[in-house]
DNA sequence: GTAGCATATTATCGGTCGATAATATACCTC
DNA sequence: GAGGTATATTATCGACCGATAATATGCTAC
């Protein structure tokens, strides 16, 4: 049967910050649905790119994720910039300033979970399984963090300020605490009906984490 | 072409416990996953039965999770009996015995979320966005429990025992700091080569939250 | 302005999903 | 032990998934 092979007309859409419109994209689904539930349509709908331009400029889905992830952890080490330094260095034998540097990283850190729910909950779908994901995650991005808090925390309990909290376990003491009501944000609207990322929110919440964890710090926590 | 129509010899397993080690399999299965990423067959093959028998047993996948999800909390609430009922009698005007029963509110919720990651992975993995399972599960298992936590952190806030943390926070401040190293096991093991479900460790995260959240309970909480 | 190239768009593939129809088997009742 | 019923097993459906081949389009270099 003959066909009228008509040619047809499209329409061709040039765009170039794709690359970093879909990472964008990519997070905010990812956290969402975790990665098996996120699909790559959907996330090249959300910026009004088709399905395969994912498979064009990332080699897969993984790579996408991986570079997303990659993006996040970059800007959440831009936030925690001057903090690691200073504890690394030589300055670090004055408690008073170490009690500063670790009140304001729990500050800053909430701060960033509050904007970028999608770190955490990208870590916590992600590490309710052993994966390839995950072990990759975590010896990029996670140990460096959890290598440069401990010892910080050590010697905040040997000077009596720090809360009785193991220093292998403060961890996901302070990154639950920190960051549960934004990953779990849509359920706490519901539950507390409070906007859990509101400035003043996000404030409060830092304060009450800093004394909670520093309930000696000399003279509270400025 | 004419085929030899053999009748096919089929064995066939009775189980009179279907129903209850479908809803364990599928606890595990939507903690590890997510109720997307989990699939019914991989839930099936756990307990060596044949998909199609969910939806025989139960009327469709998300059927099967609502009644797991049914039955985590109901043994939920039956870790926490007795507690609920003498802080909401009038007995709750000795604080003493408020600070008590929080005190012992938290540990079991340590203990059982230490002894089933998946409430609490279930609960993450819903809550990062809004669907109709997440308002199902909030306001008939989640809402209750907030309920009657919150008036009981606000007297131990008025009588100075508690940590200052808001008390619409404190919900997500305990929940976090309580649940993500078992939620999260799979990432603990890997760093920081601890077993977070032994019992010391347990136990000892269970007092350092109780101290860091009660700081000055009155000669410290038994 | 045309050739060539980067990339956007369409079409399609094999695989997995949840659901259900079709079929077989074990048990229970009489 | 025959018949009926509950449920286990197989087969199959349409939908969606990620990946990739096939094709079209716009831009740049010359």
């Amino acid at each position: 049967m003959m066909q009228a092979r008509r040619k047809v007309r499209r329409t061709r859409t040039v765009r170039d910050d794709i690359r970093e419109r879909l990472l964008d994209a990519a997070l905010v689904e990812f956290g969402a649905k975790g990665f098996d539930g996120a699909s790559t349509r959907a996330i090249a709908r959300r910026i009004g790119a088709h399905q395969p331009q994912i498979n064009y400029h990332f080699e897969s889905k993984e790579a996408l994720w991986s570079a997303a992830v990659d993006h996040l952890f970059a800007e959440l080490g831009r936030t925690m910039q001057g903090l690691a330094v200073r504890v690394s260095r030589g300055a670090s034998t004055d408690v008073s300033e170490i009690t500063a540097v670790f009140a304001e990283i729990v500050r800053r850190f909430v701060r960033f979970a509050a904007r970028h729910p999608e770190l955490n909950q990208i870590m916590v779908h992600e590490a309710t399984e052993k994966s390839g994901r995950l072990t990759w995650m975590i010896e990029r991005h996670v140990k460096p963090l959890y290598d440069t808090v401990r010892p910080v925390w050590r010697r905040l309990r040997k000077a009596g300020i720090a809360a009785p909290i193991d220093e292998r376990l403060v961890h996901y003491v302070l990154v639950g605490a920190a960051s549960l009501v934004y990953v779990n944000a849509p359920e706490a609207r519901l539950l507390t009906g409070i906007e859990p990322t509101h400035e003043r929110w996000v404030e409060t919440h830092a304060d009450g984490l800093v004394a909670m964890l520093l309930p000696n710090a000399p003279g509270g926590v400025a």
